[in-house]
DNA sequence: CGCCGGCTGACACGGAGCTGACGGCGGTGG
DNA sequence: CCACCGCCGTCAGCTCCGTGTCAGCCGGCG
């Protein structure tokens, strides 16, 4: 990814590049925001990290005049203020997310994969299935306009069909994706959260197909 | 514009409720601070007329109180205090700007004219969700037209919540948001500031989402 | 008719979440 | 300087939800 790195402190502002360098993204680094805004406006960057208290302006309002002309470039926030309202501010304004300093690099590195993932595909992918429409995002199922909810282990189960409507998912092939290896099942765990899930679903969403699997109807 | 005027003075508040009527702005007149308060909470005004020195309590506290809760509503302040130190007393306690009585209402009038410039462009957006309507600007939350005073807490955590409405919020998010990172909490606090905020609100406002955190309900 | 794979109601347990009570702390008023 | 009050973190005890287990059932097939 081109990442447009805003940061005054010399020390943080290298170890940054380097360790985003590292990880194969391209990275810019601009200490003032008046360049920054230049650079922005002449490079089509996937992310920002933007550090508030530059000492050339006010990063809040840089944020907001950025999103005020309708760009929507997603921005890391990094903000050594401890106050509440001003981290919660920061979002209001816009950023997609923040980090408050002191940070580890790693988890830099994480939300940087986070926003990038979240930039990659389509936005929000909504599932269409028979009566169901799946929102991953919201992790929110909704039959017929009405919401429903699921517990986790549903939940995980509906998704795990859902990656490829139609395809059968072997038994074991679902015991390795909702129990992560260690703790085995001893029993018919599957077939009860199947059950409880036609419960709440739909009951022929779900196909049985005998001695191999389980299905999610495509229409 | 919709004024407040907090003025005791009959002769003057008269004069300055015409003057302002005249300029097609809408005045509420109060005469003392604990009245003004309440139409404070419940009336989304543009600006505030505070005369210091009323009978009941002291301005610059009121001011200082208002600031404090986070209500960002323009404050213009009148004083027949003509000492340096007080005029800058009153801008530290929030004060937008000041008038020093005896004032032309022409020059009042274009002071309010200015307030509402700089403030034109930035309408108040009021989120409305369920029985609530959130006024972030000044950091009021109305439930059936009824103010519901919320401590520093508990609006932080609305806030977050109501960053996204209907998006699931992890409690470790939370966390992050409403604690200065570093000092990390050893109990349920969120949880209890959860519980004490539906206590306030109606309670199935904000959703549990077992495991994973809470949301906004968005109808 | 017996077997097998799958279904589902009932149950029990563990743990997540809720909340009343308490106390410390800071601010306010006398 | 003291008394009071509101805020809020902590804790304990409780409730309730999610989920694995099991048993009994059904239907199909040889």
């Amino acid at each position: 990814m081109r990442i447009l790195l805003i940061e005054d402190d010399p020390a943080l502002g290298e170890a940054v590049r380097d360790h985003l360098a590292g990880l194969a993204h391209a990275v810019d680094w601009q200490t003032r925001l008046a360049e920054a805004e230049v650079a922005l406006r002449a490079v089509p960057y996937d992310l920002v990290l933007l550090d508030l208290g530059l000492p050339d302006g006010d990063g809040l309002a840089f944020l907001k005049r950025l999103r005020a002309r309708g760009d929507a470039t997603p921005v890391l926030v990094l903000t050594a203020r401890d106050r509440v309202s001003e981290r919660i501010a920061g979002l209001e304004a816009g950023a997609d997310d923040y980090l408050v300093k002191p940070f580890d690099l790693g988890e830099l590195a994480a939300r940087v994969a986070a926003v990038a993932r979240r930039y990659a595909g389509d936005p929000n992918p909504l599932l269409e299935i028979g009566p169901l429409l799946i929102d991953r995002a919201r992790r929110i199922v909704i039959r017929d306009g009405v919401p429903v909810p699921l517990s986790a282990r549903e939940w995980a189960l509906l998704e795990a069909l859902a990656l490829r409507p139609g395809a059968i998912v072997a038994k074991e092939r679902l015991e390795e994706l909702l129990y992560p290896m260690g703790e085995e099942i001893a029993s018919n765990a599957i077939e009860v959260a199947v059950s409880r899930l036609r419960k709440k679903l739909s009951a022929h969403i779900i196909e049985t197909v005998r001695g191999l699997g389980y299905r999610l109807a495509r229409r």
